[in-house]
This record gives C-alpha cells, structure tokens and sequence, in this order.
DNA sequence: GGGGCAATTCGTCATGTGGCGAAGTATAAT
DNA sequence: ATTATACTTCGCCACATGACGAATTGCCCC
C-alpha cells in the first residue's frame, strides 16, 4: 500500500511527469533534463531521486555523468503499468509535445555546451 | 497534464487509497467511511472532495446523507484506468482486507447506530 | 418555525514539499 | 596535485497539505 502510494505520489507533480516522458525511449542525463525543465540542478536531483525511491527511474554513473532511464525489465508490474498508463495519457499533452520538440534540440547539443549554456560555468 | 497529476495526487494519499478501495462494488456514506477511516468527519469531507475534484467519485445527496461511490461510465478513460490500476495492486495489501472485514461489520449497522459509536452524538 | 443531525467550510496548527543557492562529493582533465 | 565539472546533499524559505474542533449549511421531523 505504501509504495502503491508512493508511485501515485511520485506521479502527481507535472515536472516529474515531464521528465518520466522525457525518458520515454531513451536515457538522459541530469544536466539534460535539467536543460529541458528550467529548475535548477539541485531541484531535478531531488525529483530524480523521488522517481527512484517509487521505483520509475533507475540510474547509473557514467564518468562525471549520471543518467537515468525509466524502469524496465526489473520493475514490479504495478510500476510498469503506471509508467504505461501515464504514457497514454499525456502522450497529446500540449506541454508534453513542446518537451519533446525542445528535447530533440538539446539532444543535438553536447554536454558541455549545455552546462555553459545553463551559465552555471564561469568559463 | 494537470489532470493526470490531478488523478495521481489523489491517489497518491494512503486515507484516500483506502476509501477508493471501501468504494469498490458499492457506495458508502460519508459517516461509513468516517468510521472505516477512523478520522474526523472534517478530514473525511476534505478527502472525498479532493477525490471528486480529480474525477474519481461522484457524490449524490440523499435526505441528510452524502453517498459517494467510484466514478462510472461518465468518467473519462483516463480516470476509469487509474481506479482498475490502484484495486488491481492493492486487492492484497493487508490493510485493504482488514478494511475489507470492518466494512463489512460497519455495513451490518444502521447509520443512527453509527453515529452514536462514533461518540459525535449526545444521545 | 425550531430542534436535531449529517456534511461541509472555516480557522488553526504541525508537517511535508518544491524551489533555490551554497557546500560537499566524486570523477575527469591538465 | 590542482583545477574543473556533474551531481548530490544541506540549509533555508514559502507554500501546500493533513489533521482537528468549531461554526455553518442543508435536511428532516416535530
């Protein structure tokens, strides 16, 4: 019952179910998503690890860079029924579609670029 | 999108979870659910209102009693999924199905009786 | 109309949550 | 080793939320 609550609780925040579609069929890493929402970095690693405690993301470190990818094959079936529920339904989503117009363009950029561009380096 | 999160947020709060599933097959009054839940009268009409804002419940009037039950065939696709995920994965959660068996002992009383057992009445 | 009662709304409190920036951690590059 | 960088953790603030009791509303029954 608890993590039943937890998935729910974890889904009932639009910047978190911006980032889980984000993910859909892909892995991004934080700076990316940070990129793609406008909150700052500490922000998205809070929702990030919200999302992993309910179970909907996993994640792994890749040198400096730690990227998430929705929960797969792992998953208990509660869990991938929820992320496929709410697929379906935001899949029209105005908001959604914007996301993922703008996340084509960032995916072009390469990391470093993104991080200057998010003016959080100083040079 | 704010729907979703909306349907999500709802859910996403055990004392709701529980009275969605006391829901199941029948409707309840709030008095019933009151004393299933074990929490104010005001906190049980906050919860219900927040579930009928998302679009789970409906609630009609009947003499001085407030009936809710599940939302039916009006409700959108989005919403009659959400409420078959949540009774699919919490059919076997211990805390349902002891709710399960004092529903059934609440059902067995008349409300007056009710009423009086939850110490709200003088006499 | 007045009294009683189920439910809601209001007022209040404690706690939870989303947001940020600063400090800390871990890894890569020089 | 030192510096830079990607992310997380910490500390803080504003606001949302769950809980209660008191006051209010809407019905029913005298």
């Amino acid at each position: 019952m608890e993590q039943i609550a937890a998935i729910n609780k974890a889904l009932g925040e639009e910047n978190r179910l911006r980032a889980v579609m984000a993910l859909q069929g892909r892995a991004l890493c934080v700076c990316q998503i940070t990129e793609l929402l406008g909150l700052a970095p500490s922000t998205v690693s809070k929702h990030m690890a919200v999302l992993r405690a309910a179970g909907l993301v996993e994640s792994w470190k890749e040198g400096r860079w730690v990227h998430y990818r929705l929960a797969g094959r792992g998953a208990s079936p509660a869990v991938r029924q929820a992320l496929a529920w709410a697929a379906k339904w935001l899949q029209g989503s105005p908001r959604v579609r914007r996301d993922a117009a703008r996340l084509q363009k960032i995916l072009r950029l390469d990391k470093e670029a993104l991080c200057r561009q998010q003016g959080r380096c100083r040079g």
